[in-house]
DNA sequence: GATGAATGAGGCTTCATTCAT
DNA sequence: AATGAATGAAGCCTCATTCAT
């Protein structure tokens, strides 16, 4: 009985995960939605009955894998109240994932200001992935622990350091277990932001 | 006959302008050659007398305008051995050219990490461009002015922040007057880079 | 128990109707065997379990509207041998069910000239219906009546004046009960074929 | 010099050409734009370069069919007064016209009520064909030549009655020439009108 | 150099139909 | 009988590119 579910789940899924890999390696218009079926082994007409459109999976892609990340981040995590060290963490934590997870890391770093993807679809992933960041910012500045410097710029920098980080982490994957890299990744972030 | 060479001239120009604005706002593949030619009030033949290929704009482009970009870095620019104050002046540099040209800074963040953009012409242009960064942190590290992190990932650290403070202006060139954002911007990327 | 029965009948008629409704308002070609499905509130399978084509729905359909109407057209009618009287008697008929029922109406009106209806049941539907009809103008020649033309001059010319008259009456429903226009639209007719 | 005009208007009279025969021998749905195509002798993408979408087709189609029609009922045409005569002209040149271009009347007669031809289309043919039939009808009521009925049912009366009457020569092009059928025609629609 | 009609491969998507449950 | 996921053939249309003028 759970056979069928299984099935359903199964290719949905693993039309989403072929897309992943294709999407990466060709880019999307270089990716047909036959190809995307082929290596998913399912029939066109498959692909067509689970996405409505080609952009479609694109979109739910995004989410999903904006979702993943997210889930990522929040599992096991306790704010301790120390901002640098939970600072440190979370920065930590988003190493962990990107290394563990390239192609996803990759799809995001190609996709996140393409125009490939809908606008609609990439903002609210983005402000609500950012949500937490924002906070922490704020509570930070507020304890005069973080600059007192514009909060949007704040931001912007952060978000920039961070697919810094990942980029190179992502592309230099047998670093990732070097410990004065890692430190020196969240240093640099660190420097950057707190009040001196 | 100069009125000739100004016509040809104004052709490609126009060509390339066309497809900027084009690519900016619809994506390089939303984009047809036909679109291009349209905009730029020539017909597709001439087009493809000036590129070879639509994949050849796009190359060109994107050279021309890295092009743009290092002769305004370069203009006008003597260091002056202060490595702190060398830096400050490129980083305003950049942001008044990020300001200035919107569209060209757009299609930099948009495309600069697309596939859509041959690799080989990527790279060539990344390096090139990059070539007088490395230089400087190196420099700055042997002084001790520049904190001794791994130099790759320093130079990945400031193409990253590089990136988020144009992103920034751009998104609010509203704010490229204001001294307040245009020092927190250039402080931010500074106290990441410096020895501490 | 009854209720099994009642439900497949149910069923079935559900789709005539749904597809009634969707080939006369989008068209046979534009309406797509799940939206059928879907108006009548089943599984597409469903569908192929009472028609074994698309094709099939529509053979049917146009074959059980024919009946209809031939049902309508022989109920509570004997013929009294005065021919103008026999036919303005049949003539009002079709008015009435016409209007009774729209869009069969519409649905004869804009399938029966059709490519899309398979030949052999239209014509088999149209010469069934059409012989009584010979049977009265041959009568009404032989009593020096109906005017002396050719037969089928007066056959295809009686089906003209009968698709006007349906179209006339289905387009302004309000004017059925409008004598002057149901005399009027008779008179017509019968002017027509009568021996002057 | 000419040849090129020659050779553009050739192709796009082809495409209709090859879509005339089609439409009207398969359907509209069942003929697809590769087989225009290739029956026209031109590729897929010419036909595109010509109109924008099959149904654009189909509605060039209609409206050219209806223009040469119109044409031809104008032309060489002078109306006495003496509205009996000039219907009868009239009449027998649109039998003339259905004979020598079957069809095209074939194709009339299949799509006038199809919803394979945009409603727009369809509607405005419709109003610029009859309406000189209109100025007729209302001349011979105003002169007590026609009968006093409803001048919408005249309309739809006339305009039926001329269906019949080329589906029946259209059927039997070998009894165009003949003229007891040709006159018989003309009367029973001429009865069917005039004030008796 | 400039033009734009012509090309045809290939992409996205639809849809009638099947079949395992 | 009923369901709806799965299928894959086929259709419409787009578009980069060519070439004769």
């Amino acid at each position: 009985m759970s056979s069928k579910t299984t099935t359903t789940t199964d290719k949905k899924q693993a039309i989403l995960d072929s897309a992943l890999l294709l999407f990466v390696s060709k880019g999307f218009n270089a990716t047909s939605t036959a190809s995307i079926a082929k290596a998913a082994g399912v029939a066109t007409g498959t692909l067509f009955h689970h996405f409505s459109t080609k952009n479609d999976i694109m979109s739910q892609l995004f989410l999903s894998i904006k979702q993943e990340f997210a889930n990522n981040m929040v599992s096991n995590t306790q704010l301790s109240g120390d901002i640098e060290k939970d600072a440190n963490n979370l920065w930590q934590k988003a190493i962990d994932w990107a290394i563990a997870q390239p192609l996803k890391q990759l799809f995001f770093l190609q996709y996140s200001m393409s125009a490939d993807i809908d606008v609609a679809v990439r903002k609210q992933a983005m402000t609500s992935i950012l949500g937490f960041v924002v906070e922490l910012i704020e509570q930070g500045k507020q304890q005069g622990i973080i600059a007192n410097f514009p909060s949007e710029l704040l931001l912007e920098n952060c978000h920039g350091q961070y697919l810094a980080a990942i980029r190179f982490f992502t592309d230099n994957p047998q670093l990732g277990s070097d410990e004065q890299h890692r430190s020196a990744s969240f240093k640099l972030f660190w420097h950057a932001m707190k009040a001196q």
